[in-house]
DNA sequence: AATGAATGAGGGTTCATTCAT
DNA sequence: TATGAATGAACCCTCATTCAT
């Protein structure tokens, strides 16, 4: 009925702009051609801002650049932008995790790096953080995503733990699936906190820090 | 403007149901003659059914089995009903724990104190927990309560984890602001996965396994 | 159903104060034992600073020191109040120019008179010249006093223009009728003006300068 | 905001019909293209019908042909609707008062004219005359519009007066102010009586005897 | 008579979505 | 594709009125 490239397009194809930058800054560089790319950017700034409940589709559409109406030819409805907005980012993290684990034998540089890239991922775009610790927190979003793209995520991390529990080098004793839960958490409460404390800190320089305690608390 | 207990009437005078049930089970046991708490009690249901925006006013009159108007009797909005489902929670929260770690000089046995006093009182109440994991999510209510009551909680991990350095029991070089955080973001984290998995273990059971990794985390 | 004494009640038995003094600062002067009485001077106070419509009647009860629900026991609906206010009023205005009228005989004085006993009143409380200038304006109200009470008062300035006609004093060729709506509309006005100046002067001052137009526009 | 021409839309842009009908029945005649008159139009019909406090936004947009959100794609509220309707119908008569009253010289003449455009205006349109006579008089907008496009009206006949004095054609011992105050008094009282009668009579056939009284009232 | 807590109908306004152009 | 005017369902909140005490 409505050909909406949000949920099956690549992420490949979407022309995704240089990771050094603030995933919403980008679009201000330049003319992008991209609307479905300008839309989604749009709306993570627009639902940072004021949260998914309290933005207007139109507020979205104004700070593309497009007509109202326009929104409605790239994303099914309201909620969409913010599926999309998860999807977009989900994937290309999946993807490049895969990438940098596999150039990695060790545990514990497995997590390091897991935790080193979700902090960087987040602490690169504000708006972005905003999006995914908070509004993307809706009961009915959680749901939907535990059981998809984020159970992948967790996978990398539960099965980093069970290598090192294989390699002799965490305590056999501890769950992987729970100590993935406390990894999880804690960088969670990282990112949470970073937005809160509105950007007084490098996020990324949490990842240290935080791998330290973890993986002392798992290590035999 | 109207007569609402909502903030400042002392959580001890609200008659609170035993500690042991559900908050939001304990009104079908009977006539509540506290409308002020059956309102609240109602919008913890609800709030936690439809999620704060997608509940209607109306739907918390209607499950506390009073008119529309009578919500704002107690309540001076919608989102007051929210705020105040965090105060009632969070004030007896932190007079509990504040009374229950008098009893211990154990660094150690504190936070696991702490611990299974937060996965106790979410893992008594499904629907009070998904209102704090979801819905008070919103950023400005997050903002609202990091910088107040919610603050008093994380005091207490974090005054722990100093006793337990100063004791020569937690290794220096660990900050204690972040292990605070490393620490609360595990525990929530189990939480909103123990609300995703809709139940299917005891809340309480995970705090031990928790505690066993962020203390040997942060061990001389 | 309801033993209202609004519509009946003889104003003699209201105890009315002394006409020297705006109507709605009485009642501060002591303890109005009459209640029927305090919520009406209270209910032109309240419909004098909001409008009738932006009033509400627990406005009117907490200015009058009484339960909202006391109102009732008084006045059938918010609306009585309303009517209320104009027949209190009217009824004694009526009665009074009727004894000052009986002891002039000159059409002249006889309209000289009427035009200050009606700025008179006005001009001895700002807020009943509101409610009377402005909340009575209500086509509703309008209708059914220009059938009543009002119509008393405006045969008084009718019958003195005719008489003025008979005695020869007035032109014949001017219909009596108009003539008293041209008085009345000029007084009406003076008194709007009045408000809309903060009472700047005094409304009384203007009863001579009206006057004086109006006797020398129909005399002969 | 929102793009609504209320108030800085030029009364002759507006394709106002002819001025021969009553405005409130032109929409009747056919297809009305401008959607802002067609709601002004109906605005009036209704508020003339159920006064501006009885009457729903959403009578207005039934009335008016629309849907009720199309209300506030040209009106910024309800309230803005009544402002505007004293706007567009002030800015005319304003115009077309400046207009007649430079084709005359003699004061006597300027008086008459003003007094039977005044009347023409609103004998054309009962329905426009109750919302004027009546919906108009709360305080809020009298205060509004007697500082602003009222008082320019009231200055056209207080000029005439002082002319008419100037040219030896008025006792000087009136106070023009005054007197323009008892004009439009008279002028008002004739419409207010009009709309009580049910037109029974032609409005405009009041100007004569009114400006009679008032001219002989004034004259040396 | 007096109270004021409770009621619940009612309405102004918003905004996601559509569709004619 | 793109537009943005138009739609109309939805909802928070107010407040006149009632009635048990």
């Amino acid at each position: 009925m409505n050909n909406r490239p949000s949920l099956n397009k690549p992420i490949s194809q979407v022309n995704r702009p240089s990771l050094n930058k603030p995933l919403t800054e980008v679009i201000a560089a330049g003319p992008t051609p991209d609307k479905y790319e300008s839309i989604l950017l749009a709306a993570i700034r627009v639902f940072a801002r004021n949260g998914f409940f309290n933005s207007k589709v139109a507020d979205v559409a104004k700070d593309a650049g497009v007509a109202d109406g326009t929104v409605y030819l790239y994303f099914k409805n309201k909620e969409d932008l913010l599926i999309s907005i998860f999807n977009y980012t989900i994937d290309e993290a999946i993807e490049r995790a895969r990438k940098e684990l596999t150039t990695l034998d060790s545990p514990n540089e497995k997590i390091l790096k897991l935790a080193a890239l979700h902090l960087d991922l987040m602490g690169r775009d504000e708006n972005l953080a905003k999006v995914f610790q908070v509004e993307l927190r809706q009961l009915k979003f959680m749901e939907q995503f535990s059981t998809s793209k984020l159970s992948i995520y967790f996978e990398f991390i539960r099965t980093a733990i069970e290598q090192g529990q294989q390699a002799g080098l965490f305590r056999t004793g501890i769950n992987p699936q729970i100590a993935a839960k406390v990894l999880y958490g804690a960088l969670d409460e990282m990112v949470t906190n970073w937005i809160l404390s509105r950007k007084e800190y490098n996020l990324s320089d949490m990842a240290d820090p935080v791998v330290d305690i973890f993986l002392n608390g798992v290590k035999k």
